[in-house]
DNA sequence: TATGAATGAGAGTTCATTCAT
DNA sequence: TATGAATGAACTCTCATTCAT
């Protein structure tokens, strides 16, 4: 965690980049990538256009801060909420507390993560493709869908869980995050917690196991 | 459908068009929004520069066609085969034949698709808001969703759907969709019927009705 | 020789083409390189540094043409010189011709080939290296010096020039040619036929075969 | 000599000051001079960038400091050697001495030499004229030359060298050195000692007075 | 219709210089 | 003395757009 500031020394020079990445973020969310000119956020730092260069030399290095900053505070809320959820001896309950700390880091940290979607969508290389910083971005998803791929295998092994494809009912919960996360973005009025409920039960159904009193007494009934 | 060209015009302007539509929709998915520049797409589609403002005066017009252009050709695909669906009649058939008439269409429309996308996060006017021009594609994807929620909540009047969020269950619906272009776009090796297939079985299990016999051995246990 | 339009079709395109490099020559030749900007050519020329990039896509391009230019400009007036001295022939008389044309160069040259000095001394790649363009100036300089090499190593096979280092010699032609160079420009008072009428007498005693008849006077005196 | 460090300054600003023009030289040797930045000379004397504005106030005095240096070191080391020469009694052999001494010096100097001469290519003031600084290095340069041509009169006038241009001979020296100075730069393997002798040779005859002997011989035969 | 030369705004970047600490 | 944060000017380069031909 919090490793964006890594190498940083002066609390002063800390504390300016990581302005720096906030008024970065905002320009991004207000304007798009492309809009959020180093000028543009000078400008909403209320410094010089030198003063971020002098911080970031290159523009690349603000984004990838930006990135960086956006992953660590993810990770900060989410991961003591996911390990408490203790996904080794409760597999069962382990979609159900992704889906709703999601929803709840949402509710305070929309901004950060549009501005997040929009870099993954602009942030290009010379030669059209997406940035090396944008690896970790790939990786940090790919970690959390294997992650809730691995628990629900094993809730299946255990038999708490019904049959069906792991891997893509991972990639659903984290489709209907990413969907969620733009439907906020656009309607701020949106129920997060009634969304969220609707979620959680749409997730229990699709990954229950068989009913084992239902399927007694059908076996009875022969 | 087929709006995109109306207006009076000869078959080789309306060639002309097509062609510096396709090439942008190229260069998009190739190099990202910003990158796709008017001289760009000119250059692959090997005329001069000036062709392309004489045919789209502004960039902006350019891009709108290319909107257009993409949000008609979902159309063409998606319309007859969800009627087919007769959804007045089957509203539980009606999501199944949905994602499966997307994944269809993904596998051989995913260029166009992802250039949307990245059209969609970048193309913004001075304000920095999206661009007018999108407010075609938000109101397309609003359709297919409302259009998904009437069918569903048909069908739970009807008793041949349980009881879910239909709003909920669309929105996740059109996500999954989402997200699996963006996986598909990552890796072309993605099996997509075997995903289409467990999609389906996903939803048919968080949308299905209660089993009557199951309910009924219930009620006779007693 | 007149390599350096190579490509370039229009007529128009070429004439704006020398026009940019004629006053790249003289911006460097007055500032210096570093000073020589795209907007300071983009000035003398009278139009918007936008022509400027639009013809030379990079500034390396434009200086390339420059060097490319200077470099064609001297093989059109060295060239004919050279060979119309018969160097297979008489090759004694080489040295004095290669001198004697490159004074008469410089009269009408000096400009453009003081720019190209500017140039090689400031036109450094991001390491800090000379810019892989100056590889064609050291190859015409070595190319001059080897072949002045071979021809007085020619003229001591044949006896018609003395014993020296040719290789040495022939460098102290260029290294003096150079030198006239700066002279010339710090001050174009200098008379270069007197300069170069004692470079040519400098040269003569300096290869003069021993004169055969203090020769054979010496022999007959013992 | 050794006027750089005049004025009231401890040792420690000395030292320092040495420091900050030695790194100085290495940068503009190794960078060429306009990346040669105080940022960089700061960081390869590792140091903040605040100590170099602190003991030179603008970037042209650093320059001037280096230059002054360079020159200074090249006053050292040549002027005991030519004085040794005793000019007056042997004029005759001075230009020999001249080279010889040089050559010995580009040994162990060179790049110092070549960051004068980049600094001269490139240091000019706002209006493109080279910087008041570089005055020093042309005076010291016209006299050199100067000593040289009066030297070298001096053994004309004695019978000791024979008839040609003083200036021109004396300028072709300090041009060969020159010239020697970017071959050695450029091809660190070049073998100095016998360049230097072929350098000596020439110079020899070509300003060698008349042989008597072989005089005395024509007249006798006829 | 088509061309491509020309424009000018705006982007990222470098850097000498200033100055509070 | 020393630091390094901050400034602002100048630079190269990109690009949508205009327009004469």
């Amino acid at each position: 965690m919090r490793t964006s500031q890594a190498g940083a020394s002066t609390f002063t020079q800390r504390k300016r980049r990581d302005q720096l990445v906030a008024c970065a973020i905002d320009a991004v969310f207000d304007l798009g990538f492309q809009r959020a000119s180093v000028a543009e956020v000078a400008r909403r730092a209320g410094v010089s256009k030198g003063v971020v260069t002098y911080h970031f030399p290159a523009k690349e290095d603000l984004i990838r801060a930006v990135v960086a900053d956006v992953l660590d505070t993810m990770s900060d809320y989410m991961e003591p909420r996911l390990l408490a959820a203790e996904p080794g001896t409760f597999p069962e309950r382990y979609l159900d507390v992704y889906v709703t700390s999601w929803v709840g880091y949402l509710r305070t940290h929309a901004r950060p993560v549009i501005a997040l979607v929009r870099i993954y969508n602009s942030f290009r290389d010379e030669s059209g493709q997406p940035d090396a910083a944008l690896r970790a971005l790939l990786d940090a998803r790919a970690r959390d869908v294997g992650v809730l791929t691995y628990v629900m295998e094993l809730g299946q092994t255990r038999g708490t869980l019904g049959a069906f494809s792991a891997p893509v009912m991972a990639a659903t919960a984290k489709a209907v995050i990413d969907d969620l996360m733009l439907q906020y973005a656009a309607d701020p009025d949106l129920d997060l917690e009634a969304y969220g409920a609707a979620l959680a039960t749409l997730f229990r159904r699709a990954t229950a196991a068989p009913d084992p009193l239902a399927g007694r007494a059908q076996l009875e009934e022969r």
